[in-house]
RNA sequence: GCGGAGGUUGCCAAGCCAGGUCAAAGGCGUUGGGUUUAGGUCCCAAUCUUGUAGAAGUUCGCGAGUUCGAAUCUCGCCCUCCGCACCA
């Protein structure tokens, strides 16, 4: 093990041991609870997971040096699904789900044996959850986060269900749970629904809602679904498949005539579906069905494009406004020969008139013949261009279409709005129905099945449009800081579409409903509340109270603070004090003062949050802040396991060291932006982390001193002492702010350069240095602390400081030692430097002995001052008639005007001393460091009366830009 | 389709909201120099182009506009990424 892997174990052993972060309510300090949602514990993490993590960690740490009390749990998650499904693979004995958990395992057992040992006992998902909750809060120690494990839990333990039993009891009783039928992609053969993992082929297939309208057709309906439900005014016939088979079957007591192939679908649907009769399409072409708004009789004709597989297999025609119903029925025109056998003759079909009912600008009557003919589409055959062209069509007349006076009471009204109109008024009447189609096709479930959609009878879901609900969550949102504030808009949006959500499953681990034990608790709808459970959990755990015990008012009592602890206590038997206690703790910690995590939980887990928050919570419980950083990629892509392109989390420690990864974790890119990760920069890393200790292992002492300018130091000294305050207000500005990019650099590389610089400079007194140094490294090692905590703790521990540094003050800038003019002198000597530097390189070789600089004479410097504190836009004449209305500038008349052609030609002013006098004394004190640098003689002057000025350069001396000769 | 984010100098990545001190922070890479340098070390400098002494020119997806002044504001266009529901 490495130098640092040790005294990264040791001090993770020593805070353990004493309980840094294990918390308890103090009122006499202030609290901050912060939250990172808990993994999911079906597998190990990746550094993708730890950037999130650290990114808690580094705010509760700040947080904690600020003096506040600090409250970082962590849960594991292991409700809903995917464990379950792993387990049930691996019992399978599916090779896939085998290999991907041994990867997994392997990373924490050294042999095979081993491996296969561990194996063998995922044989259930608690076994698997347990196993992998262990070595994940392991992975956190070992990544230095500061979490209080002693509130720990799993959401599939009985005391949780116990609590998410009493959350959706509450949304019960206000009525924001309802039951219904919902649709889902399912798979007949496994009798499931199905999510993304389940399914072999389109994974992205979503579920389409058709309208299905009964048209009568002799004692029942003829039923065709479509997308267009408007166009039914503008029917002209129906389109059978002459060879396929339909029936007639009994759907729900009423008579249909659909495809054979659909009445499989419709059971799935949650209809009762009983076949009377199965007959071939040709059976019924010939035959008349009846429109739906005035019931005159419209004739069934044969069409070979019709798709029985796909819905009901009856297509109603509408060729004004449907492409492939106008070529359809152009091609019997055409060609109305294979007609008589049905019936129908050809001066039947020809007698067929299309109806338009639809206007549209840039369209004729028929914008269905114009899509066809622009494409100059000849049959129905063409189907990728006839897809093309009704697509054309939709959209036109969704958009800008207006229904025409042949619709009824609906004529006038623009599609888009009229649409939804048009199936009420169907429904009012008993004409529509729903039928649900995927997307796309195929949709192949992993046990090879076709995917349908099923309708669950029953299901329960949360209705986010309860009456009030949204309003209120709105409000909550408002006053809530979303940070960075750009993903506030994607939580309105979320609010916006949220509807109707399924809240419960027939499968999976988790809660069951406690008013309908068979459902239970989908495991995103039962983590929305449970920062609350964090304040009580080990209380629960300690007093080994039993899940009978914690009964409804049981958790009335203590988040809501309903009914006394006496009447609680005598109903639970739990004791009176210990219900105070908790109460007390969690009136203490709530609400949660910041939640962090990724964009990704925006639009299901945090709006949720935030929805039963409202619901559950009064307003001051409610969630203060919620902060988001994006996700980690690897060399441009996404980690993905089976890629093989994911660093896990266990191996951080070994790799890199915790403290490395940290740093890099959040001095590679801000929060909000998606960081690469590059190996390289890691390891550049690993040197700025080491130098930052050998500056410290050699310069910090256990008691600093500061030098301030009564001291009469030398400018360097003044300049690090202010650089550094500066620095420290800096970063205590980012992270407030969430930059925390910005703060790690600051902290880390900035503070490097910055000692280097003054350790390079000569001629300051050993003491002085070292004592300035001690200064520094006192600050600096506090600064570092939320990044670097391990190896922060080891220097504090071995200047001799008492207790942690994880627990010490953060630094307080002292304004006092920030000196402006200082660091502005600074600056004019370092751009001295690379001025001269310049000069030398087009010297081309001849070399300069000495360098004289004329430092600009004290009206300029007042001048620009002056231009300055008048804060003038740069406009040459403001400027000049500001300088020029001043007696004392006046008379260098010509000189003003080369100052302002030169402010206007920078664009601006730029850092000069605030005198000629300072100026020359901050180049004076460093004339030895500008030797050194340099390798020349440094002589200042001022250019009022130059004692050497041989090619008369002083002349050209501005404010902070010395005029320079060089000899 | 709907909604969102974004395109910056070899790469990563700040800046943009609050226009000027922006040829544009920081890191990586590259080049040169230094350090008796165990070490995938550390330090310094340079790194758009040109250059007659510290300067000039051309850049921030493309095109136009507003302004004394635009990487930053406005409009149009092109391109990339993300979410869209039962899935954690």
């Amino acid at each position: 093990m490495s130098d640092i892997a040790k005294i990264e174990k040791k001090w993770q052993k020593r805070w353990r041991k004493d309980h840094v972060f294990e918390v308890d309510p103090d009122p006499k300090r202030k609290k901050f609870f912060l939250t990172v949602p808990y993994p999911y514990v079906n597998g190990a993490l990746h550094i993708g997971h730890g950037r999130t993590y650290t990114i808690g960690d580094v705010i509760a740490r700040y947080k904690r040096m600020q003096g506040f009390n600090v409250l970082f749990p962590m849960a594991s998650h292991m409700t809903g699904t995917p464990i379950q499904g792993m387990v049930d693979r691996i019992k399978a004995g599916d090779p896939v789900a085998i290999e991907q958990y041994k990867r997994d395992l392997r990373l924490y057992f050294d042999t095979e044996e081993e491996v296969d040992a561990q194996l063998a006992k995922f044989v259930d998902p608690w076994t698997t959850a347990s196993f992998f909750a262990k070595v994940i809060s392991q992975d956190f120690d070992a990544l230095g986060l500061g979490i209080d494990w002693r509130r720990r839990f799993t959401t599939g333990d009985k005391e949780y269900n116990k609590f998410v039993e009493w959350q959706y009891q509450k949304f019960k009783d206000k009525g924001y749970i309802k039951q219904g039928n919902y649709p889902l992609l399912y798979c007949p053969k496994d009798g499931n629904p199905v999510g993304e993992d389940d399914l072999l082929e389109g994974a992205t297939a979503k579920i389409k809602e058709f309208t299905a309208i009964k048209w009568p057709f002799e004692d029942g309906f003829l039923v065709a679904a479509t997308l267009r439900p408007e166009t039914i005014f503008g029917v002209t016939n129906m389109w059978i498949h002459p060879t396929k088979k339909y029936v007639w079957a009994k759907v729900d007591g009423e008579k249909w005539v659909v495809a054979k192939a659909a009445v499989e679908k419709l059971r799935l649907q949650a209809k009762t579906v009983e076949v009377l009769e199965t007959f071939s399409g040709s059976k019924i072409i010939g035959k008349k069905f009846r429109a739906i708004h005035d019931e005159h009789e419209i004739p069934i004709l044969p069409a070979e494009f019709v798709d029985v597989n796909n819905a009901t297999g009856v297509v109603y025609s509408v060729p004004g406004h449907a492409p492939f119903d106008y070529i359809a029925l152009r091609d019997l025109w055409d060609n109305p020969s294979g007609l008589e056998k049905f019936g129908i003759s050809a001066e039947d079909v020809r007698g067929i008139s299309i109806i338009g009912m639809i206007d549209m600008k840039g369209y004729s009557e028929f914008p269905a013949k114009d899509a066809v003919e622009r494409r100059n589409i000849k049959s129905q055959k063409e189907g990728e261009k006839l897809e093309d062209a009704t697509q054309e069509i939709y959209k036109a007349e969704f958009y800008d279409g207006v229904m025409k006076d042949n619709c009824e009471q609906f004529s006038g009204r623009m599609i888009k709005d009229v649409k939804e109109d048009v199936v009420e008024w169907m429904r009012s009447i008993n004409r529509v129905d729903v039928f649900y189609e995927p997307d796309e096709r195929p949709v192949v479930c992993k046990c090879g099945t076709d995917v349908q959609v099923g309708v669950f009878a029953g299901q329960w879901f949360l209705d986010y449009t309860s009456p009030g609900w949204k309003d209120k969550t709105r409000g909550a949102l408002a006053s809530m800081d979303i940070v960075p504030d750009t993903y506030r808009v994607l939580f309105e949006n979320t609010f916006d579409w949220l509807t109707q959500r399924p809240c419960a499953r027939k499968r999976g681990i988790g809660t069951r409903l406690p008013f309908d034990p068979d459902w239970i608790i989908e495991s995103l709808s039962d983590s929305t509340i449970y920062m609350a459970y964090y304040t009580i959990a080990h209380h629960i755990r300690n007093n080994k109270l039993k899940p009978d015990q914690l009964t409804p008012a049981f958790f009335d009592y203590i988040f809501l603070g309903k009914g006394t602890p006496l009447k609680v206590s005598k109903s639970t038997g739990i004791a009176s004090t210990l219900l105070e206690t908790m109460q007390n703790e969690f009136r203490y910690w709530y609400p949660n003062d910041q939640r962090h995590t990724n964009p990704a939980h925006i639009p299901n887990h945090l709006s949720f949050a935030l929805f039963h928050h409202v619901a559950i919570f009064p307003k001051k419980y409610w969630i203060k802040r919620i902060s988001i950083s994006e996700y980690l990629v690897m060399a441009g892509g996404k980690m993905s396991k089976s890629k093989g392109s994911v660093i896990p989390l266990v191996e951080v420690p070994k790799k890199y060291s915790a403290d490395v990864f940290r740093v890099y974790a959040m001095a590679a890119a801000e929060p909000a932006s998606l960081m690469e990760w590059h190996e390289r920069d890691v390891s550049a890393m690993t040197g700025r982390t080491r130098q930052f200790y050998d500056i410290m292992s050699k310069y910090a002492k256990k008691t600093p001193k500061v030098f301030t300018k009564q001291d009469n130091v030398s400018m360097a000294t003044r300049w690090i002492v202010s650089r550094v305050n500066t620095i420290v207000e800096n970063c205590t500005n980012f992270i407030e702010n969430f930059r925390l990019r910005d703060y790690a650099i600051n902290a880390t590389s900035e503070m490097i350069r910055v000692v280097n610089q003054y350790l390079k400079r000569p001629g300051i007194p050993k003491e002085e240095r070292d004592a300035t140094m001690a200064y520094v490294c006192d600050i600096w090692v506090r600064l570092a602390t939320p990044l670097m905590p391990h190896m922060c703790e080891e220097i504090w521990s071995k200047i001799g400081r008492d207790g942690y540094i994880s627990v010490a003050d953060w630094p307080k800038p002292n304004k006092k030692l920030i000196d402006r003019e200082v660091e502005t002198s600074y600056e004019v000597v370092e751009s001295t430097i690379r001025d001269i530097r310049e000069i030398v390189k087009l010297m081309k070789g001849k070399k300069a002995k000495t360098a004289h600089l004329y430092v600009a004479p004290e009206w300029m410097f007042k001048a620009m001052n002056s231009i300055r504190k008048a804060k003038l836009s740069i406009v040459v004449g403001d400027i000049m008639k500001h300088l020029m209305s001043n007696e004392d500038f006046r008379i260098h008349g010509k000189e003003v005007k080369s100052i302002v052609d030169r402010i206007a030609k920078e664009n601006g002013l730029w850092a000069h001393s605030s005198s000629s006098k300072s100026e020359r004394f901050a180049l004076n004190d460093s004339a030895s460091h500008m030797k050194s640098e340099l390798g020349m003689e440094i002589v200042v002057h001022s250019s009022e009366k130059p004692e050497y000025d041989p090619q008369n350069k002083a002349r050209f001396a501005l404010p902070g830009r010395v005029s320079i000769f060089l000899e």
